[in-house]
DNA sequence: TCCTAAGTGGACGGGATCGTCCGTTTAAAT
DNA sequence: ATTTAAACGGACGATCCCGTCCACTTAGGA
């Protein structure tokens, strides 16, 4: 790769995030050219899909989220490693703006070629969750779905509030006591069936509802 | 009005919730009125903007919430006042798909003639609080704008997985399990300043992230 | 039956975004 | 310095959606 082409590669994507957080997912293409100073032609060229842009802009904050399940993997106190996860995984979506959809859009890789690490994160989280519910402290009725179901709703709250922590902050505070063992006052209703993998996702990525248009 | 009028108006609004269900809520105008069988124009007439038919859409289910803040203040034990508010709104949120951003879209209706509904429905929800919290029910750090949060997390999630009731039903069951007082194993962290009025909003109406393309 | 005003529908101009094509520029190897 | 292939950028045609305008139709009272 030439020199200028890596350099026009990282302005797109410093542009990507700028526009992304500023505008939405799904601004248009040329908005994240003309912020870089390159052509759409550049753009497109690098990345052939608006996807494949939001891939690469958060491939960064996706790492993260990564090293902190193996971080939550490796503390010794299982709960505490689950706490962090957590908290930190919505504490990335809190303050990357844009990230959160980016998130969402992420997941449904089936086709791609992560398979094989998803197969692996998928197993470490099944394990995080055993770990915490054997030393008693998260609830034994808890699904490892829940805490997507968790993470998806924590996405939907910071889309809807972009500007404010303390409504992130309050909703993760209150999951994070409903997960403890002694939260578990009554029956919950069943799980979800929800694999990690059945996540449906919006075909320009973005999180909103049912995108399919006619 | 004309007969002929009032029926074609029947016919949109049903044509306006299945097309909504099934594109989301900012679908093209002409999906509308090409499935309610009449032509742009007199969509257009009949409601000028796509919120004013966004909300005539779901007048109907806005009509159902407000009953159930009614109901809510009505029953004799505080608790189970709040808690079949919340379990109502979330399960019109979950049935009737394009409401969730639908409801999220009709709250900044600050210039709008609602005011004064508004500053009731902020009343009511504010005593329906404060009466639970007094029956020992509720925990005493609640705040009012929790309320509105979990609701917009529930949101969030609806939207993400529109098809998994038992995921929404799960949600809502950790969260009452954390609103109960005898949760209240350790403090939260500041509520939001978050009034409803301020809810912010996408410029369409949907729920997307920073709408306010440039 | 006739009349008229309300109602209707489709065509149309305007505006925006997409993604490609192609002539020009430039890095970097010789 | 020369060369060449990679990289570039902007223009362009295609597509989509919006919202209005206008000529035609029809409900319902006189």
């Amino acid at each position: 790769m030439r020199a200028d082409a890596r350099r026009n590669r990282g302005r797109i994507l410093v542009a990507a995030r700028a526009v992304f957080a500023e505008h939405g997912i799904d601004a248009p293409m040329a908005t994240v050219a003309r912020r870089a100073g390159v052509g759409v032609a550049t753009l497109y060229r690098r990345f052939p899909t608006r996807d494949a842009l939001v891939r690469a802009a958060f491939a960064h904050q996706m790492e993260t989220c990564a090293r902190a399940l193996t971080d939550a993997l490796a503390d010794p106190d299982p709960w505490r490693g689950f706490q962090r996860l957590f908290e930190t995984v919505c504490e990335l979506q809190r303050e990357e703006r844009g990230f959160p959809a980016a998130f969402v859009a992420a997941f449904p890789d089936s086709t791609a070629e992560h398979a094989q690490a998803r197969e692996r994160t998928e197993r470490d989280l099944m394990t995080l969750v055993r770990r915490a519910q054997a030393a008693g402290a998260l609830r034994a009725d808890f699904h490892p779905s829940d805490l997507v179901v968790a993470l998806l709703s924590h996405c939907g709250l910071v889309t809807a509030l972009p500007h404010d922590g303390a409504a992130s902050r309050r909703l993760v505070a209150y999951l994070l006591q409903s997960f403890r063992a002694e939260a578990a006052h009554r029956p919950l209703p069943p799980p979800s069936a929800l694999s990690l993998r059945d996540v449906p996702i919006a075909a320009d990525g973005s999180q909103r509802q049912r995108p399919s248009r006619a």
